[in-house]
DNA sequence: AATGCCGGGGG
DNA sequence: CCCCCGGCATT
């Protein structure tokens, strides 16, 4: 059970790199061109992607997750040397000038290390002068990806800069390399100082990466176009199609808990359409509440009024809201029409995330307690690949889901207002299901609107614990605000 | 007796 | 609207 950021990267225009095709094991750089979801589902219910990559050696080769290696800013250890090996097996654009140049380099420190009485610093001094030459390989390597992609894509582009390129390639690799060894000792530089195609911003078109991001911690990102915070340089209009966001996602959709790092790099307004026609739910964590909404904010606009027993005016909000639901993704691939219409992916999707993000300013990290977990409804039989991902980011959450997952409700509540909002009055099927263990023995499918009339007798005195008893009359602060009034519980509701 | 909460009322 | 509480039902 784990959580997931909702953060979803196109890894369309990302170069990899993967297996070359000969077999030899080498791993080749390639530009990934498309991306296909793979007809089957893993025992964990998650699909798979299969990229389809161009390579280096011309050659179009369709690989999974695993066999391609992405960004070094999101691999670990052996896959970032695996890559920096690959890059610098193809470093077929570095001059030997500069090859031996770091030779040199290498062979002056050893020479240094040797002579000096004080090893251990020399050690040290060897080893940073070690990385800063990593680091200048994967520059250079950006380089040699940023101009293999020219040739790719320029030809159809715009093949006069492509030959000025190739003309200026020396030039521009050197000055790259010059530029990159002097990046590498500033370790906080984001934007880039200078292009590699200085001036001409060309690659912008082709959406070709910059290499310039260099997070603190040695990896160099490919940044994409928009990312550019120069202000001389001005965005030039993106065209849709050329311009694919370059995020990798590392796995495919179950594992995007460490774009943390990459994120910072890879920030983007966020997702045009979710892929894999997963849409995202958010689900009310409240005891047998589990009120599904469309947007994160009217979840919250739920729990605070519903449960918190406040008015949630947005702004006064202390969030605390954000504890007590959680998302779902819900693999709608043939999910009825009827539900599709219910849960129109809102375009306020670029709120949602913000939850789960722990670049979130102001919000403490929350001990990341992650749970995922399916769950069947009656629908199933009408939508057999209906997935329910579950996670939740709080141990609150997750106890709480724990003790509720058995028994659970999957209820789609069309809310009024976020159905107005979106403009899909029609009336979904409403899915209940109750399992084992709680306090309804018997299941039942309601295909009617949600019972919200049927409060009209006075409430007849709920079975769990509430505020009172949970937190005591000495922790009466702790109540919540119905239950200082002495009305009826909105936080363990029965 | 303790608890849950409806209905009503004060500010 | 926010808040408190009498009083009744329930456990």
């Amino acid at each position: 059970m784990y959580s997931r950021r909702l953060v979803k990267r196109s890894i369309l225009g990302s170069r990899v790199c993967a297996p070359s095709p000969t077999g030899d094991g080498a791993l080749l750089p390639g530009v990934v061109q498309a991306v296909k979801l793979e007809n089957r589902e893993t025992v964990q219910g998650s699909r798979r992607n299969v990229y389809t990559v161009l390579l280096q050696d011309g050659t179009l080769k369709e690989y999974s997750e695993e066999e391609i290696v992405t960004s070094p800013a999101q691999m670990t250890g052996k896959a970032q040397l695996k890559f920096k090996t690959a890059c610098t097996d193809c470093e077929m654009v570095t001059t030997s000038q500069q090859q031996e140049q770091r030779k040199s380099d290498i062979n002056q420190k050893n020479k240094q290390k040797l002579l000096g009485k004080e090893e251990a610093i020399k050690r040290l001094d060897s080893k940073k002068a070690n990385r800063i030459q990593d680091h200048e390989k994967d520059h250079t390597c950006s380089v040699s990806l940023l101009e293999q992609k020219h040739k790719v894509v320029s030809s159809s582009i715009d093949v006069p800069h492509a030959r000025k390129l190739s003309e200026e390639v020396a030039m521009d690799k050197v000055t790259a390399a010059m530029v990159l060894t002097s990046l590498s000792t500033s370790p906080l530089v984001h934007s880039p100082p200078v292009k590699v195609n200085d001036g001409t911003n060309e690659s912008w078109k082709e959406g070709g990466f910059n290499p310039s991001s260099y997070s603190s911690s040695g990896y160099w990102s490919w940044s994409a176009p928009s990312d550019q915070s120069n202000p001389s340089t001005p965005s030039p209009p993106l065209s849709t199609d050329s311009c694919k966001p370059f995020h990798i996602p590392s796995q495919p959709d179950d594992d995007i808990d460490e774009v943390d790092a990459s994120n910072l790099l890879f920030d983007e307004p966020i997702p045009r359409k979710r892929k894999n026609s997963l849409k995202v739910m958010f689900k009310c964590l409240w005891k047998n509440c589990g009120k599904v909404l469309s947007t994160a904010t009217g979840i919250q606009k739920h729990i605070c009024t519903v449960h918190l027993g406040r008015s949630c005016d947005s702004d006064c909000s202390d969030g605390e809201e954000d504890f007590y639901y959680t998302e779902i993704k819900l693999n709608t691939d043939s999910v009825t029409d009827g539900l599709s219409s219910l849960s129109p992916v809102s375009p306020s999707m670029d709120s949602a995330p913000h939850i789960f993000s722990s670049t979130e300013p102001g919000r403490p990290e929350s001990v990341c307690m992650k749970n995922e977990s399916k769950l069947s409804t009656p629908l199933s039989r009408s939508a057999p690949s209906t997935l329910y991902l579950v996670h939740a980011d709080h141990a609150y959450q997750v106890k709480g889901l724990l003790q509720v997952l058995p028994g659970s409700e999957a209820e789609w509540c069309p809310q009024t207002d976020t159905l107005a909002q979106t403009g899909h009055p029609a009336s979904p099927p409403h899915i209940r299901t109750h399992g084992f263990g709680e306090h309804h023995p018997q299941a039942h499918v309601v295909l009617s609107s949600p019972p919200r009339a049927a409060v009209g007798l006075r409430k007849s005195r709920g079975e769990g614990k509430k505020c009172r008893k949970v937190y005591g009359m000495e922790n009466r602060d702790m109540w919540c605000t119905a239950c200082r009034w002495k009305k009826a519980c909105q936080r363990f509701i029965d």
